[in-house]
DNA sequence: CTTAAATCTTGGAGTCATTGCAAAATTTCA
DNA sequence: TGAAATTTTGCAATGACTCCAAGATTTAAG
């Protein structure tokens, strides 16, 4: 069915007041501009603002939403032979050897992680994107391995996956800041990466092999 | 030297007004409860609640501070040829062993998380915390070992036991919460304890071992 | 014991995020 | 085209938190 008008300009508002607050975000810090400002120069009111997203947070962090199943979207798609956490690990790999914006790896991230790490508002609301990064790895987890829900390996496992990721966010958002450049950056984590998979233990690396066929 | 008239009364203030504040956030909730509630039950004004205590959150987690340097402390206290895991996975099934209030082991416990369940603001000052508890960790990591400052390893391996400390602790909230008493939690957070001891690599169970003498 | 300095407590005003409500504007659809 | 559904908006209110200056208390010197 076609879209409607109301459709598209719901859709047409709502980005525009997420770039508006994100360009004054970024120029000025979250703390600095307050919602009304962001209303003020998105030509609507703070009501329409709020209409559209649940809190202040939201209006800097609504891209990084397509996160949240990235691990549990990577378990699924494993390949045949290979584990949960090989998956992870090579796709995190293949991400960074494409240098790729997803993870962070380009021009302007520095600014952007910034903004979060000086607002302590944005960095719990980090926290609680993560949170929901781990569960619905471990909900993953269960259903393909079809665990019990009193087995606490899921958990455990997941636990350990999201490390690995997590360390490796942190890890770039830490660099970037610190004025590296991507492919720099890119290069370290690599590394690191090796680093870490050599700190799995084989019962992490063998969890969840997906049946070759 | 001794304590003078002021320094006596205003630690008496803050506790009193900390007491109180719990009282009634485990009574109705952190949300229901204002400031300014906290402030008339204790006798003081609102101002005085925020001379001492920066924030809301701080009124019900000022206990909890002392949880910070836990693992930092229980790694420069480890034994001879005992490495920093191995402190940490031993003084945890210690505590669990003697069913510790310090890990949450006691009634009372159950409702005490659930207001920090139910108050998201509450649950990110405990984050923040956590993040502490690493950091801390990593600085004593480095100190013991020695490892230069731009070794990865300290930040992984503080990674790695972190995500043991933080499973026990947050296991033992959900179960508590659940309504299991602490003896039953005890043992099944023991059991799971050795899971999560196998699941870590030999390098980390190896690392930052002290000089046996 | 008296008093000035240092320190605490308080009241009051103000900022800002967030919510609730009802009126006004816009879009949809019969 | 006109009523119904949906959106936008203005307005008022709540509650955390900050700033400031005045008042009360404690300390310490004389």
């Amino acid at each position: 069915m076609a879209e409607g008008l109301r459709e598209r300009k719901k859709r047409q508002t709502r980005q525009y007041i997420s770039d508006v607050a994100t360009g004054l975000f970024l120029e000025r810090g979250f703390d600095a501009v307050t919602v009304a400002e962001v209303a003020d120069a998105a030509n609507v009111s703070v009501n329409t603002v709020y209409n559209y997203f649940p809190a202040k947070e939201d209006l800097f962090l609504d891209r990084s939403k397509g996160v949240v199943d990235r691990l549990a979207r990577w378990v699924r798609g494993r390949e045949k032979g290979e584990s949960a956490a090989a998956a992870v690990v090579r796709e995190l790999r293949e991400e960074l050897e494409a240098v790729s914006p997803r993870l962070g790896l380009m021009d302007g991230y520095a600014r952007f992680m910034r903004v979060i790490h000086d607002a302590p508002a944005l960095r719990s609301r980090l926290w609680a994107i993560s949170q929901e990064v781990v569960d619905k790895l471990e909900e993953a987890l269960r259903e393909e391995t079809g665990a019990p829900a009193d087995d606490p390996l899921p958990g455990l496992m997941a636990g350990q996956i999201n490390w690995v990721h997590q360390t490796v966010m942190s890890v770039i958002g830490r660099e970037m800041m610190a004025g590296r450049n991507p492919g720099e950056v890119s290069r370290e984590v690599l590394v690191l990466l090796d680093d870490m998979e050599e700190l799995l233990s084989e019962k992490v690396l063998n969890y969840a092999v997906r049946a070759a066929e």
